[in-house]
DNA sequence: TATTGTTATACTCTATAACTATA
DNA sequence: TATAGTTATAGAGTATAACAATA
């Protein structure tokens, strides 16, 4: 069982909360709560360790994206990537102001752009991935390596999943 | 750790909506981006079951959570099942307004309202309870019943390590 | 003096429609 | 006619500060 002592240990509505210190109710059985819980602590920590940086939070997946992808388009990149493809002009806007990324024209079709990094956004990307990493580390170093690869199988499953058929 | 030096292009279609069809790169590493991405799916198609009617996604959560803790306050609600506390207030009003809860005031502490689930709120949360299953089906039917388990056990785990208290 | 609930406000994220240039 | 990128805009979600009642 978990330590429930902490309930009261920060009263102020400044921040996190202790675990299972109310009752989930049906909420128990919901996979997209216990998913969305998670996320939301890790999303909000990693924002704040970006704090002071211009940043925003899609901002290093699309750097990340583009880097392993040379010359994906923006349409691409939005709808595999899970960007509107509105949201990611002004988004490639800050990359391309930063220095991190360009877009050039595509020679085989030219209505496309053809994103690529920049040595300088190599190094930026570096350097938040390793933030992202640190981030994440509380959680992974207390994972054994191998429920940790089992856990990434079982979501990569999972996201599969949700493209199998019934969906859109 | 692993850089990005290995572009293995998998995309033998390029354009279509399913995954795995370019490169995640660094965030194949990343516990957070593989929640993301599920729960964005999830909640996005939950939104489409939930079309017409006039409910916002916390909602039934909030109803969930105050139908498994009855007399809970507001500040309880908002710090541990991670809402705002000035965005619960709106919420709250929606669901006194279609008699599904009610505020009432603690005797203990009069500054604090001990929230309530009714009947016919009951009746409401069944009901979503039931689209939030059918939703995940998809995804939970596919899976064994002791992965399933399995999954819900760690990510219970590591929602509990995210306030191992070496968090700011 | 501190906390609970409330209101008002602002800021971000996301989604939609319309426009251009290319196909 | 359809698609890629852009712009503008509106809506939802979230965060912050100030206030009244109560502790």
């Amino acid at each position: 069982m978990s330590p429930r002592s902490s309930v009261a240990r920060r009263a102020s509505s400044a921040g996190s909360t202790a675990p299972e210190s109310v009752d989930l109710g049906v909420l128990k059985d919901m996979l997209g709560f216990r998913l969305r819980r998670i996320q939301n602590h890790l999303s909000k920590n990693f924002a704040e360790r970006l704090a002071g940086r211009d940043i925003k939070p899609g901002e290093f997946s699309a750097l990340a994206l583009i880097a392993a992808n040379p010359g994906i388009s923006q349409i691409q990149l939005a709808t595999e990537g899970g960007f509107d493809k509105a949201a990611l002009v002004v988004l490639l806007d800050d990359l391309e102001r930063w220095g991190w990324a360009v877009r050039r024209r595509s020679t085989a079709d030219r209505r496309r752009h053809a994103l690529e990094i920049t040595p300088k956004g190599e190094k930026a990307l570096a350097e938040l991935f390793a933030i992202g990493l640190a981030n994440e580390a509380t959680v992974t170093d207390a994972l054994a390596e191998e429920e940790l690869a089992n856990l990434y199988a079982v979501l990569d499953r999972i996201y599969g999943l949700c493209f199998s058929d019934d969906q859109a």
